[in-house]
RNA sequence: GGUGCCAUAGCCAAGUGGUAAGGCCAGGGUCUGCAAAACCCUCAUCCCCCAGUUCAAAUCUGGGUGGCACCUCCA
């Protein structure tokens, strides 16, 4: 499998420390408030590459940290009367909720800023011993000249880096470049006691320090957004690796931003949508599928359109899925003997509402196995985790599908030849366990099922007796429930839909 | 100023040396009591422009034009 990496900016083949197992960090949310669309992105693809390299076989230790004490945390749990830890919390729940929806795995450790105090301090001391870092009032600073190493992921200089600065650099560093590592409490804010006082942990510390804490020196794979390279990812590396010796970790992976309608997302253009507004318009998974429909390295632009014609591909997949299930249900009815033998298939009594299929040997697309799909499947996701292609694979596969049954239907009339159920059951298989692998399709009913399952054949029942008023009747008010109908020679099929 | 990225059909989007994937939209057809939905088929002689390398380039090289991002908390 090859990963391209932010540090030799080539696309490298991935081979983990140790042999069938991967340890990667991603960069969490800071907590304040519900995530938006730009967040969800990196959360979406690493979920997705997890999801692969645990399809590959391997063992995945994954970490990606809440961030729940920073200068907004602060800010906007003290405008809501809360506790840090009361408005963490909230937020924290909300991320499951969205998290969830998305199709996002729980990561193996979800560890809090907060609740590793001691890992970062014993960070700082180390850096402080090293004399790569130094304390001032309260204040400790990273040494930044004092790491050699400085730059190597971002490719910037620290020359360009001063001279580039636009910002008022704090007097008392006694490096521009220096960030801080431990900032001394402020009246009133949130303070834990350490070696240089009552002080909160600097932004960056907190991922060396729970990336160190639950993974070890070297991973295998730290991701997040491109905008993270620098000075974040940056400033991770320099603190682990000057504390540690050792490099901080093998693979960088960066995914490329979101534009709003073509524009730039930001707070002061005030055109950023939390996941939460989306999905009053747009399932969950029309999200997802719609992230993962390009290659996760590109910049994606947002708009309703984009949105709407994500939908209505999904919808897609969806309709091949349901479609499948549906005949093997039908299939299920046909007696043991008669999808033994064929022979019975012309059989009226069994036409009328079940499906007719062939035995095994009789049927010609019997013979076909959809692995080509997989193997097809697998080069693309080896290759830089191509979702894009990963979905246009499976888009090949439902075309697949939906042919073989639409051309056994023809051959139905003349030679009761229809795809067997051993074929079906192969076909919804391969697609479900392609789709799983994106975290698509996990969407399934609920309980209205069996109120229109009712309706259906109270309706059959009126076009049986060509009733056809009370049969346009009950359709009508199925539809007024969102259901829509499909007659098929095979019975009647009923969707949901279409959704959002 | 520094560092990068991108430019493929009406829209979205893969492909990075061997003769243009996939999705949406649109058009045609099949199925059906009617219908809806669904399904199938069709839809870029060509990949921003110019020059070059090569038997062969959307893909490599040089130049140009246009768009974008990071260098500042931000996915």
């Amino acid at each position: 499998m090859k990963l391209y990496n932010t540090l030799s900016r080539t696309k490298e083949e991935f081979v983990p420390i140790e042999p069938g197992k991967v340890r990667m960090y991603s960069c969490g949310p800071t907590v304040y408030n519900f995530f938006h669309i730009g967040n969800a992105r990196p959360f979406i693809v690493f979920d997705t590459l997890r999801r692969y390299l645990e399809y590959r076989g391997y063992s995945v230790k994954f970490v990606q940290n809440f961030t729940d004490i920073d200068d907004r945390m602060i800010q906007f749990s003290r405008n809501e009367g809360l506790t840090l830890k009361e408005f963490a919390d909230r937020y924290i729940a909300e991320y499951w909720k969205d998290a969830e929806g998305l199709g996002i795995h729980p990561a193996t450790v979800h560890p809090r800023a907060t609740e590793s105090i001691p890992e970062i301090i014993a960070l700082i001391e180390t850096l402080v011993a090293k004399g790569h870092a130094y304390e001032i009032d309260g204040d400790v600073y990273f040494s930044t000249r004092s790491f050699d190493g400085y730059g190597k992921l971002s490719h910037y200089n620290l020359e360009e880096l001063e001279s580039g600065a636009r910002i008022d650099v704090d007097e008392r560093k006694r490096d521009a470049v220096d960030f801080a590592l431990w900032k001394a409490q402020k009246p009133d804010e949130p303070a834990w006691d350490s070696p240089w006082g009552m002080g909160r942990p600097g932004w960056h510390i907190e991922c060396s320090a729970m990336a160190n804490q639950h993974l070890g020196e070297t991973i295998d794979i730290h991701s997040g957004g491109l905008d993270l390279i620098f000075p974040h990812h940056e400033n991770e590396i320099a603190q682990s690796e000057a504390a540690s010796g050792e490099p901080f970790a093998r693979y960088w992976l960066h995914n490329g931003f979101i534009n709003i309608n073509n524009e730039k997302m930001s707070k002061s253009l005030n055109n950023f949508f939390t996941v939460r507004d989306i999905v009053q318009k747009y399932d969950y998974e029309v999200i997802r599928f719609f992230m993962l429909s390009a290659h996760y390295r590109s910049p994606i632009n947002f708009s309703d359109d984009l949105l709407e014609a994500a939908r209505n591909g999904l919808d897609r997949l969806y309709e091949c899925r349901d479609n499948l299930r549906f005949l093997l249900e039908k299939a299920v009815d046909i007696p043991e003997t008669l999808s033994e033998t064929g022979l019975e298939a012309n059989s009226a009594a069994v036409l009328e509402n079940t499906v007719s299929f062939a035995s095994d040997t009789t049927n010609i697309v019997e013979t076909s196995d959809f692995s080509v799909y997989r193997e097809r499947f697998i080069a693309v996701m080896d290759d830089d985790v191509n979702t894009a292609d990963g979905v246009a694979v499976l888009f090949d596969l439902v075309r697949d599908i939906n042919t073989r049954i639409a051309e056994s239907r023809k051959q139905a009339s003349t030679e009761s030849g229809t795809v067997s159920p051993k074929v079906l059951k192969k076909a919804l298989e391969i697609l479900m366990e392609l789709s799983s692998v994106l975290g698509l399709l996990a969407r399934e009913g609920d309980a209205l099922a069996v109120e229109v399952e009712a309706l259906i054949t109270q309706r059959q029942t009126a076009r049986k007796e060509k009733n056809w008023a009370e049969s346009d009747r009950i359709r009508d008010k199925l539809k007024e429930m969102g259901i829509e109908l499909q007659d098929t020679p095979q019975g009647v099929k009923w969707s949901a839909g279409p959704a959002k």
